[in-house]
DNA sequence: AAATAAATCGAAAACGTTTTCGATTTTCCG
DNA sequence: CGGAAAATCGAAAACGTTTTCGATTTATTT
């Protein structure tokens, strides 16, 4: 490997010339400049990032913690973020949490140990401790939370406007004349559980429909599988024989939910209409197709590494810089599995 | 940010003692190992992880380069990298080079210049030249492809015997008495749309079905999705009026193709039969649900990653590895899309 | 108590870069 | 041609760690 050392001894120069005549240096003339510039690409110098990395304290990368991969939307979110992040030269590291609290704290670590300059984090769905948060903000390393977030920790952010997503989704139920409406909320904790729980109730009390919590099924360690959408949807139908619509927190769970309605023999959306939630793809090309609230994966990948870019200049200027809050559109998209009852 | 330094002063004793005592030297006395070790987490010590790569000249990190993230098989491919890396103390950077062969070229240029451990790499589409992977080996990287490889190259594999797999899949076909087989073939560069499209001809020969160049369907530029299903499904009606199973490169182009099919009343299976490849989780709850061979993505990361974790230890040794060519098994899946005719 | 062996420590170099600041050279102008 | 100003260069420190090897201390033996 090639160093700077090397190329001054070839030239019979000082190795501060020679790293400044990389850097195009103003303080060097222009002839040694394209000297060395020259000997550089022909002795295919390539400068050892572990010693910029040591010199500058920065190594250009950031960290990513997501709870699952193999997912639509956070697939979709991690080319929103690697296709941003590649555009301003940094890479990125990906790390999962596996849904899991615990696992989210040593990833945190381990990003925090590998000094990566910034962190980008969806938090898993048992997460109810920000301690490991905090201690990135007080290391003063830049981190912005996205999708699922905790609205106590003080950081930017990048989420959807979930409450009125579900408010719309629920009322797009009531529109086409749903009188008993259920909900698949999945976990308790995750905010976006939450705050699409409220958006349900919420749509439901300004119809005067009242709210009946034994319609809202909750899966506290459930995984927002397919699974779980079949076992709600066996439940659903031995607790309740009046349900006409429901609103489902997840894609995944709701094509799981519909699988089973098919299978016992009610009809969607002749007997139940069901909405779904995020537009995986998968729910364009099932039958009937689900209707949903698309959520915009890569633009919340995008957007939060914008965000991180901007705190991590901050930082380096010593500048500070007030959090953002960045919230996206979202959309119902409505498709085979709701139409309007008569 | 507490340094050797630090904790050396704190205690009166030498920044080398104190490195030692950390990493257990028999050379330091249990009693100073133990002061050093208790005042490190006292003033929670991280290691400058920039420091030590300097000067190990490793950074516990390896590249990543794939196809395209959003996508059921290559987002099980990096799950599987990233769990059996966390397994051994590394971290992955991820880069996607998004079916371009010049973008890949570029990938691989930064993850030489980041220096990283090793580079996992699935090619794209379009790579026909592989100059920058020789490079690598060149550079004495240690290199694993995986899935969509380059046969010339060599370096450590991990693949699926796609021949054989498409042998299976059309035999199939076959069977259940379909006597005028089509293939979508997808591209023409890839090893993988080679050795299907083999196993595809040598099934229909050793059935003593004469192989029909016509009833080979290939799309160039074409991105394996979706509305390439849809496009190539229609072309094949105007073409071929008598054409009674299919065997397709991706699930994701199968699907598309069946639901264009359904769309045009074609009936699937009872007109046509169609076997897709990957089992994509998508293909299992569609209707009809699709016959395909399963992929083994996750497994496919694990080994990936084994070997070159393999490959890395052996250079640190200076020892020589001979490269190893993993062969995954799949099977056949045999679902709603392919019917016994009669 | 002296001699030897064993245990424990630390100085210093090295990894390869960046940057400050002083030194030297060149240019320019009267 | 002399002097000041501008242009060009390089020595050296610093980033924080690891590791070699010699020095010092302690323990052991005769």
């Amino acid at each position: 490997m090639v160093t700077l050392k090397q190329i001054a001894e070839e030239l019979g120069i000082s190795i501060t010339t020679v790293s400044k005549a990389l850097k195009e240096y103003p303080d060097v003339s222009k002839k040694t400049r394209k000297l060395v510039r020259e000997t550089a690409s022909l002795l295919n110098y390539k400068p050892n990032s572990f010693a910029v990395n040591l010199r500058t304290k920065e190594s250009k990368t950031i960290g990513l913690i997501i709870p699952v991969i193999v997912h639509h939307f956070f697939s979709s979110v991690i080319k929103g973020i690697i296709s941003q992040a590649e555009k301003k030269g940094y890479l990125v590291i990906i790390l999962q949490s596996d849904e899991s609290y615990e696992l989210e704290k040593k990833q945190v670590d381990l990003l925090l140990s590998k000094r990566v300059d910034g962190i980008l984090i969806s938090l898993a769905n048992g997460t109810g401790d920000y301690k490991h948060l905090t201690d990135i903000i007080e290391q003063e390393t830049p981190l912005v939370m996205f999708d699922k977030i905790a609205k106590i920790v003080k950081c930017s952010k990048v989420i959807i406007d979930d409450r009125k997503a579900a408010y719309t989704a629920t009322q797009h139920l009531i529109d086409i004349g749903c009188k008993r409406i259920a909900h698949f909320r999945g976990a308790l904790l995750p905010q976006n559980s939450i705050d699409r729980f409220l958006g349900y109730k919420k749509a439901l009390l300004d119809n005067n429909i009242k709210y009946d919590p034994s319609l809202v099924y909750v899966n506290e360690c459930g995984d927002m599988s397919f699974e779980e959408g079949k076992e709600n949807a066996r439940q659903l139908l031995k607790d309740h024989k009046d349900v006409d619509g429901i609103f489902i927190n997840t894609d995944l769970v709701a094509i799981g939910a519909m699988t089973e309605f098919v299978k016992l023999g009610v009809k969607v959306p002749e007997e139940i209409s069901i909405v779904g939630f995020s537009n995986w793809f998968m729910s364009s090309v099932i039958s009937p197709s689900l209707t949903t609230i698309n959520q915009p994966g890569f633009d919340m990948g995008k957007n939060a590494f914008k965000l991180l870019y901007k705190e991590i200049k901050a930082k380096k200027q010593n500048k500070l810089f007030a959090h953002k809050e960045v919230v996206l559109e979202t959309d119902l998209i409505i498709r085979e599995s709701t139409k309007t009852l008569n």
